[in-house]
DNA sequence: CATAGTACTGAATCTCTCA
DNA sequence: CTGAGAGATTCAGTACTAT
């Protein structure tokens, strides 16, 4: 079955999961309804319906009713995901601790959570508790110790002044403009998000032309921002009217074009460069010395690629971990050699030849 | 049976509890084991060893083990506690989601989920992850519509510049003098909590009088800051070693009368507003040109908040530095966008940010 | 004595590829 | 599957030493 790609799927969203083939998307973000007490939506594992919640057993029937309901959407999600995919959710201390636990039992492994800080909250009104200023967003990879998640470490980098990027981020309620109106001017949807924070969760964990699952659609937000960040997305929405709304939201977008995507680059990505084949290029001569940063140690390179240093001999890592008796060492970063201006790391040749390499 | 108050009983947890009576404490403050589940050392950049938590305590054969344990401790709280009184509940995301659920599950309401925003967290060292920066606290009473739990809005407004208290508060790590040291000068427990975070929550959520229950006592720091407040505690902790410092500890805080109960205030400085959140605002696009003062260069920006002028990639500072053979730059005063009044300094665009952003 | 530079540390689920 | 080797990777703050 062909996938279908930059599309809503109107329907219920577990009937529309089950459509959809195994290991086929690289993320889903997941944005599941959380009012606990909503009787009509939510079904007992028996079909039974959940009624109003007063007391404390009904609480807990709702309460099971709930993560029942979870259980289903998330497994779904889970058999769906490519094996190097991840899952994103977000919810408040309504639902995200039942959600948190769900996710653990079907074996996704918590990457972070993420709080998202608003900065113009609604206050409390009454003063009865603080204000309700955040909420969480749980980052899981579909399991532990499996293929590798995409972490677009620089890019984040680079997007936060050259700071790390935390796990708590400022960002603004969805307001002004950005906020889709019905006819009458009334919000078209009671919570929907902000593009800056789904920006961020997509920069972050997906590369370009990724596929983007949101079981929970609404108006459209997650399928707005893949376009706009050139990733292809699948949208399920159950009320009709969102999904229109989606539609034409999404319509409008322009999206990016390939050249527009490119974000920093992480050092792991560009290819390997053996130390010898500096000397085969010449760039690095058998029997040149290299110096440590302050030109205390210094070794003899041989013709593999190999440095001497006394009854030393090894790699340009091991003779670094070995002269600094360190358990490990960079010896791009760590050996140096002589220039007209002192000393120079070899990491500078070895960018010269990765500029000559094709590709 | 006579309530043991302002004491520390050394003994199992669950133990211990069984033995207080029924509704007898106000408050209860757990700062229970975590379940991290760290795999083999971690060296930092510079090769340095992590000192991890490896301690005994913290280690649970499974989820469905870590679960039973603390509905085991949590109900027994439950009924310690008096119909008006609440709980507190600190973790990470290894247990927060299991410890919230079954919190729920056993009738207690959540009143507010809590932040710790860290403002000096260890690092991600190997750049796999966000910065871990957070901790979450559950604040949740006895039960829904039960009696009428303590909550001093005001003074919580006071504390705060007259502002509404929010759900995330940033506080620093416990270091320096505050940091618990044994003889030999090491850290003496591995999680010691800061003192201005217990402040917080005691000054919000009880009396002066009022007796706060801590069944994971560590060193004190519930007792320490419960009695300099003016409140009286009851203290659990296993590890004698870890109750005599606690005792030593708690000896020497001199109680604070009624009026010496001031909250410093937090310290404001400008919010850090990264380049990169301007792109996410959508403020500026990436594709879009930003141009010198002159505007005779030109650079162009990428999605994770990088400029590009041809071969050079950076940030907004670096790329500035480079264009003009500068030491260093200030990109927000010299990179400028295109009105229809000329140019201007993108340091207009971060100011609009800013004027939305909490302290 | 003041200032600059070095060393150390904090609840952390912390690499990837190829033989 | 495991093991070995290449080589990438840190922020804020305190305490201490050197100049």
């Amino acid at each position: 079955m062909g996938l279908p790609v930059d599309a809503i799927l109107q329907g219920d969203c577990l009937e529309e999961l089950r459509k959809l083939p195994d290991r086929s998307v690289d993320l889903v973000f997941a944005d599941p309804p959380y009012n606990l007490q909503l009787g009509g939506d939510l079904l007992r594992p028996d079909n039974s319906k959940v009624d109003a919640v007063d007391d404390h057993w009904d609480q807990f029937e709702s309460f099971q009713a709930y993560d029942a309901f979870t259980r289903d959407w998330m497994k779904e999600c889970r058999r769906v995901l490519k094996d190097d995919g991840a899952l994103w959710v977000i919810g408040s201390y309504h639902n995200i601790f039942r959600v948190g636990s769900v996710l653990q039992d079907l074996g996704f492994w918590i990457l972070n959570d993420i709080i998202w800080r608003k900065s113009n909250p609604m206050p409390n009104f009454k003063g009865t508790r603080f204000t309700n200023a955040h909420e969480t967003l749980i980052w899981a990879a579909k399991s532990r110790g499996g293929r590798r998640y995409t972490f677009n470490y620089d890019a984040m980098k680079m997007a936060n002044d050259e700071l790390q990027m935390r796990s708590d981020w400022t960002i603004p309620l969805c307001t002004g403009d950005e906020r889709l109106k019905d006819d009458a001017g009334t919000k078209a949807h009671p919570t929907q998000k902000p593009e800056a924070l789904l920006a961020r969760l997509i920069l972050a964990s997906t590369k370009p032309g990724d596929i983007i699952l949101d079981p929970f659609f609404g108006t459209g937000t997650t399928g707005a921002v893949a376009r706009r960040m050139g990733r292809k997305f699948i949208g399920i929405e159950r009320e009709a009217e969102y999904a229109k709304i989606a539609k034409a939201r999404i319509a409008k977008v322009i999206p990016a074009t390939a050249d527009e995507m490119i974000v920093t680059g992480s050092k792991k990505s560009e290819p390997r460069v053996p130390f010898g084949s500096l000397v085969e290029a010449g760039l690095v001569r058998p029997g040149d010395v290299l110096y440590c940063p302050q030109g205390r140690n210094a070794a003899r390179v041989r013709a593999d690629g190999s440095l001497v240093v006394g009854e030393l001999a090894g790699s340009i890592h091991k003779v670094g971990a070995m002269v600094q008796s360190a358990p490990a060492c960079n010896g791009w970063t760590y050996w140096h050699f002589k220039t007209d201006k002192g000393l120079a790391p070899i990491d500078v040749l070895r960018a010269k030849v990765r500029a000559q390499l094709p590709g």
